[in-house]
DNA sequence: TTTT
DNA sequence: TTTT
């Protein structure tokens, strides 16, 4: 199935909660921001500089399950998934690229705080349809331009939360 | 010197020969265009359908004097690097973002091509003031827009190339 | 289905052409030996080293069946697999143990060498059943120790097992 | 300096406390038994069946010197480094291999227990002498046999311990 | 824009 | 925007 090889991995921790949303079929894509940190030796200081790299994380199918309701803004993460960089289109009508790591099911994602502390705190979210609502609030997430977006995918008709069957691999375009 | 992890692995074929240049310092930083192929079955049709991933790899040190002189059109490589997002103004002094694939002294390269076949097939490159004559013309180079540059490194002086003395990390911004 | 992160990423040549078995079921299961090389300069000399290490490599399913037919002796290959460890008996009743790189569905494996140079020169060997016969022999086998095995699966059709050829396997010392 | 790939990433815990020795020269080899979870569905009973592997780490320099400090027992921690085997005597005369995960200057090691709960909850360890004192206790260790050792380096001359110059870095290097 |  |  591939003649290459794509492999990003990741340990960091969000910068928010998920963000997650529904294809039309009903399967759950989340996007997450990642915060990874480093810090190097400046030369001119002799100090050490800590740096953070921020990543677009998005995870599709059962991790996306888990990680939309069990991550939370803070959690500590570990992540396997691949690079994808996709086009889309400015106001100005010209090209943007996002480049993201997908986590798909050749992926991996693995909570790494432990015993609920760590990010795990505003109170445990119960069902799906409660998630849907309290993490992807349509009004807000709806005038984020494209890059906040992730291509074919859209909300879920709110209100009406389709039960969600688990029919992935259905629709989502790779 | 990191709380964090950011490692990405691939393994693909170059697009075009290497972008190499040179910081004023004398160190080379090349640039790879990288082509990672994968194949996915169409729902629709059921048919096993060719998708190729471009990475846009970046070299400092070392290695990137490595990859200057023996990488081509079409070499396989290995590339063990880090993910890295920066940000540059557009002609529309809006602000743009590039993501790419460092490789420093953390990371790794290797020629996958087997005895020189490959894309190893212009004659040997010899020395190093030819190779920055040969694969960084600066007429063609510097017209490249922001997205196609590395950041604070400029082109060498050509016809001053200023002894490349190995004193790496005086001037790589991270 | 995983509480942690086991993960092997190898490149590097067989030492030996594949070892193909076939469970009960008819499914393949191979041995791979293979070499990563390295150099260290040693602190005494100064001078660069070379150092060659050993992994034994078991590919199970689809992946198992690509490998014994087209890995050969010196291929270079990718290896993704997980570490597992297993126990077997001496013949002096004591416990030994052999530590193995295992490719399963979650792994991969890419072959490296292009173009059908490389190890691919022993002729394309045809179908399944041809494979079984020439890689897994079963009366030279079955007589191997322990380590030479990998676990609950057998050999193919035995009794009919033609002209064995690849019984390496006796002096690879694990 | 290599011409290959050997690569090891795990995330998992700690067995037991490390075991912290010296070189001669007061250098840090301290080894970690780690286990990594993953569970999987048996066949027969469809059941999920958890599984562990354990593996041997050893880690050398400076990140040696942080494992030892600080991670204990049920500790929490990212590894990466390159599998190795080496070969020793048994008792019997006979070759026994043992296959480690090493971590040295081209490793990686990472603590993922947040705000010290986790593992690291016997009290702080002050100083390095008295870590060595704590972790690596002669008389105990050094009746283990030899699959329990890595090799060329051995115990502190005890009562001597001779200072241990790796002065590095002002002690908490992340 | 690469490669098979 | 996270974390220590």
């Amino acid at each position: 199935m591939a003649r290459g090889v794509n492999k990003v991995i990741l340990i960091g921790n969000l910068g928010q909660d998920p963000d997650t949303r529904y294809t039309p079929n009903g399967n759950a894509v989340v996007n997450l921001n990642l915060a990874t940190d480093e810090s190097y030796k400046d030369r001119q200081t002799g100090q050490l500089v800590p740096k953070t790299e921020w990543h677009r994380i998005v995870l599709f199918g059962k991790v996306a399950e888990v990680a939309g309701q069990y991550l939370r803004k803070g959690s500590k993460v570990y992540i396997e998934g691949k690079l994808q960089t996709r086009k889309w289109q400015g106001q100005d009508g010209q090209d943007r690229y996002t480049t993201e790591v997908v986590v798909d099911i050749n992926g991996q994602m693995q909570m790494l705080d432990s015993r609920g502390e760590g990010g795990m705190n505003q109170g445990a979210p119960a069902g799906r349809p409660q998630q849907s609502g309290n993490n992807a609030p349509a009004g807000q997430q709806s005038n984020n331009p494209p890059p906040q977006q992730s291509g074919g995918y859209s909300q879920p008709s709110q209100g009406s939360m389709p039960e969600p069957v688990d029919d992935f691999d259905d629709d989502i375009p790779f």
